[in-house]
RNA sequence: GGGAGCUUAGCUCAGCUGGGAGAGCAUCUGCCUUACAAGCAGAGGGUCACAGGUUCGAGCCCUGUAGCUCCCACCA
């Protein structure tokens, strides 16, 4: 029975990847159960927002946790990636918000609480489930059974469980403090959720008038409008010019209310004027010295960032209008002495780029200290590792420099603070309960209209997802998981809360690895954003060159932590190396006889077999080394060099003549390449799933599936390193013979006789293609003795053997003698180097035996070749 | 003001614990050789940012300098 076929001239992945896909699923190859005899290998996705779509960083993100997992469970693992979605607070609050100011001019308030939520749910299921579609398509071996999302039952359950234990713990306080206010969304946001950019802006110097007196002092303020919050005027207490004005009343300009003259170490006396204005209401620094002086606190804008009643005449007007306008009459009053230019940081909310507001609110927050502690200690005693290492500098350095987390959000769509308060009484309650009656007053309270940071959630992702706050099997069988995969840009908001949730909360670490990867750029080393339009849909380049191009492009010429461009080209590349592939296995498949396969035994292995086998057998092993490492780029270039360079180009051409034998292909030959790709494909798998797993349903294995097959071992007994040495000789050989015949002008079909003689006087002859009769001749290159040679020949000069090309052959004598001259400059300049090294004591003395036998050998080697490049010139000549 | 990273071929980037500089793309030459023109063969192209140091030996380790990028930071 003949298993030959034939398949399309190009692999085309659109008609095969979905069909591929859907027969994994079914198989249920992803799913993970409890398996006491094998170890457990657990990733927990980063869960996308239900926002948006996949976009490129995704499918880095992805590509990399499939490519371990895969990698894993070909090796025997029971690996379970918990696959999901994140409610993103703000994040699709804002975007529900857009669509119904768009479609319907509706607000949130419009429809209230309740109906505001039933559209984020619907929103929820629509843009949650087309991304999980998406995560699909790159081809991610989810366990789709255990799907999560950041607010389904059990996810809400640890929540509630967690702010419960936290704040009985008294690690979750209620107070009143300077926090981040976006006016734009209308809540309170944690310090992570603030960007900071360079804003050019001035500094208004402005006159505050001394009390009683023609006195006055001038202050210097990037913020004129917060003027009205002022309660104070602070100066240094070691201030010369400003000692006698201390315990002085000044009056406030435009609402003429008084405040005191302080003195304060905060102030610096070389800063602009050395007198500031305190506003403890909206500046955390003279939040500060408000608290040290006891100072009134006078919030002088609404939520919106419009101003409020203390702003008088101001009232209502946006806080830049409002500035305008007072700079214009405070001018006109002749308060204003100078403008001065002045760049300066001002932070921005994450989501929309407002300018945020300090201001003071009353809020939740988590005490961070004795939470933060622990989880760097963890990180220092490399219960977890991040790869590379020096991410955890990043990590140290939130963690010690970290003030109380904000965790009250004023926003609907997000878990509900699980307090409640008695309108009665002022009674709080905090309770894991849907609901409460006053323990004082026995009346129904009212649960906080607040909802948590979403971070609160995602903080609890590897564990709530294996049923945390449950004692579950999975918790007990797959936790802590294995490695985390992320960019490096949410360290802060979610590593390092993760850590030490799983800490506080299940009292391990919730990974024992933190893989870190960059961002995925533009061609032009920009980020891809939706603003500028410069992002590529994954989707797209999935559709025009398959997931696995796609995929390859992401994981190759890439280190771990580093930022990658992305380049169509590089794509292309990808998709070509994918059809390179599909047609080496064409032409396997085009020459196979056998219907089992069968590695023969070692007396029947030619060269080129022996060679093949063993590259391979260094490449499993090698390329096994990188995944352990995580060096995924190094793996896969690995990969791509020994298919198409050493098995298509080399191999494979070798081979053909002994399959194009007249009496039927040669067996061996079917069986080495068979096996080689087979185990190639393989160790390709986790990177190119679906081309892979086509190509291998092809083939006669007896598996039914490669992902679900063995990851192949290293095998001492496919080691032949005296193999892998003769052949190179060949290779250099052919090289050296092509290299004549492309200077030479010489087209590939005229055939060149070509005559071998080897050291000790071996002679092959023969007139077929340069590439048959060498390889028919590799198998004894080295050891036959035959007389007779050809002396009017072109000859090349190998390690060990001169091939001589019939000059009639090949008509240009001077550029032969251009050739070999050259080719002798080369050699002299090698021995000279040898010479070099073997001739400088230190290096004789100290530098290892082998490195001075090799460099030894060398010398001896080159020693040979260049008497017989001389040789022929002589004979040119 | 701190901290990190980067600087290698025209472009984009690899280069593991220090032992003769690599890939892809681009360029040039020749080929439709019956797996593949999304291919084959050949070629050109790099004082590995700069200056010192350690070493027999440095792209790799140490020190300093310059340029670029990013993160963090309450100087009003």
């Amino acid at each position: 029975m003949s298993t030959k076929k034939e398949l399309a001239k190009t692999y085309n992945p659109s008609e095969v990847e979905d069909r591929i896909y859907s027969n994994w699923v079914e198989k249920k190859y992803f799913h993970a159960e409890i398996d006491k005899d094998k170890k457990p290998f657990t990733i927990v996705i980063p869960p996308p927002n239900v926002t948006g779509q996949l976009h490129m960083g995704h499918a880095l993100d992805e590509t990399l946790q499939d490519i371990l997992i895969r990698y894993k469970r070909m090796q025997g693992y029971s690996t379970l990636w918990v696959p999901g979605t994140d409610h993103a607070g703000i994040a699709t609050q804002i975007k529900v918000e857009e669509e119904l100011r768009v479609n319907e001019g509706l607000t949130r308030y419009d429809l209230g609480r309740e109906k505001f939520l039933e559209r984020v749910w619907q929103w929820k299921e629509k843009y949650g489930s087309r991304i999980i579609n998406q995560l699909k398509k790159i081809g991610s071996s989810c366990d789709w059974d255990r799907e999560r999302f950041t607010m389904d039952e059990g996810c809400s359950k640890a929540v509630k469980e967690v702010f419960v234990n936290l704040y009985e713990k008294g690690l979750i306080y209620q107070g009143s403090r300077i926090i981040n206010w976006c006016p734009h969304c209308i809540t309170a946001l944690s310090d992570a959720e603030v960007d900071h950019a360079e804003q050019p802006g001035h500094f208004w110097h402005i006159k505050y008038n001394v009390k009683d007196s023609d006195d006055f002092v001038v202050i210097a303020t990037t913020r004129p409008e917060t003027l009205f919050g002022d309660t104070a005027v602070a100066v240094n207490p070691e201030d010369e010019r400003y000692a006698s004005l201390v315990g002085k009343t000044l009056i406030l300009p435009l609402v003429g209310r008084e405040i005191p003259v302080i003195a304060d170490e905060y102030v610096d006396k070389e800063f602009g004027t050395g007198c500031v204005k305190i506003t403890p209401a909206h500046d955390p620094n003279d939040f500060e010295v408000g608290l040290r002086h006891n100072l009134e606190q006078i919030k002088v804008m609404n939520d919106d960032a419009t101003m409020n009643s203390y702003a008088g005449k101001y009232e209502g007007m946006d806080r830049y209008e409002c500035r305008k306008e007072m700079i214009k009459d405070l001018e006109e009053m002749g308060l204003l002495l100078k403008i001065e230019d002045h760049t300066h940081n001002v932070g921005e909310c994450y989501r929309c780029g407002t300018t945020v507001e300090p201001i003071i609110s009353k809020q939740w927050f988590v005490k961070m200290e004795p939470l933060a502690k622990p989880a760097i200690d963890a990180v220092k005693n490399d219960e977890t590792e991040f790869i590379p290492e020096h991410f955890e500098k990043i990590y140290f350095h939130w963690l010690e420099n970290i003030r109380d987390w904000c965790i009250s959000r004023q926003l609907w769509w997000g878990h509900r603070i699980p307090a409640f308060y008695c309108d009665d009484c002022n009674e709080m309650v905090v309770t894991k309960e849907d609901s409460a009656v006053c323990p004082k007053c026995g009346k129904p309270m009212r649960q906080d209209p607040d909802t948590l940071d979403t971070w609160f959630s995602s903080a609890l992702w590897p564990f709530s997802t294996l049923g945390w706050p449950d004692k579950t099997p999975e918790m007990e069988y797959f936790y802590p998981t294995s490695v985390l995969v992320t960019g490096y840009d949410i360290i802060p908001f979610w590593v390092m809360r993760m850590m030490f949730s799983g800490l506080e909360h299940t009292g391990q670490v919730p990974f024992d690895k933190v893989f870190i990867h960059g961002l995925v750029r533009d061609s032009q080393g920009r980020k891809m954003s939706k603003s500028l339009g410069n992002g590529i849909d994954p989707l797209e380049i999935i559709s025009e060159y398959g997931a696995d191009a796609l995929r390859f492009t992401l994981a190759t010429g890439n280190s771990p932590g580093n930022d990658m461009r992305f380049y169509t080209e590089r794509v292309e590349a990808s998709r070509n190396f994918a059809n390179k592939i599909w047609n080496a296995s064409r032409f396997l498949m085009m020459n196979l006889s056998i219907d089992e396969i069968k590695l023969p035994d070692v007396s029947e292995l030619k060269l080129e077999d022996k060679w093949i086998l063993s590259e391979y057998n260094n490449l499993v092993k090698e390329v096994t080394e990188n995944l352990d490492k995580y060096e995924l780029g190094v793996a896969v270039s690995k990969l791509y060099d020994f298919i198409w360079d050493k098995y298509c180009d080399w191999y494979i051409e070798l081979v053909k003549p002994r399959l194009y034998e007249a009496d039927g292909a040669d067996p061996v030959a079917q069986n080495v390449l068979s096996f080689v790709l087979i185990g190639a494909l393989k160790l390709l798998h986790p990177f190119m799933p679906f081309i892979t797993e086509e190509i291998f349903s092809g083939l006669p294995t007896g598996e039914e599936s490669i992902m679900i097959s063995a990851w192949p071992t290293y095998d001492e007994a496919l080691s032949f390193e005296a193999d892998e040495k003769r052949m190179g000789i060949v290779m250099d050989a052919i090289r050296s013979v092509r290299n004549i015949r492309s200077q030479m002008n010489v087209v590939p079909s005229k055939k060149a006789k070509l005559i071998i003689v080897t050291e000790n006087k071996a002679v092959f002859e023969g007139t077929g293609t340069y590439f048959e009769k060498l390889a028919s001749a590799s198998e004894t290159l080295l050891t036959d003795t035959q007389d007779g040679i050809d002396e009017n020949a072109v000859n090349v000069v190998v390690e060990g053997a001169t091939i001589y090309i019939p000059l009639d052959e090949l008509v240009d004598r001077e550029k032969e003698i251009e050739r070999l001259e050259k080719e002798l400059k080369t050699l002299e300049g090698e021995i000279k180097r040898v010479e070099g090294k073997l001739g400088n004591a230190g290096f004789v003395a100290k530098a290892p035996a082998h490195v001075v036998e090799e460099e030894k050998a060398k010398g001896e080697k080159y020693a040979k070749m260049l008497e017989e490049v001389k040789a022929s010139l002589a004979k040119l000549k």
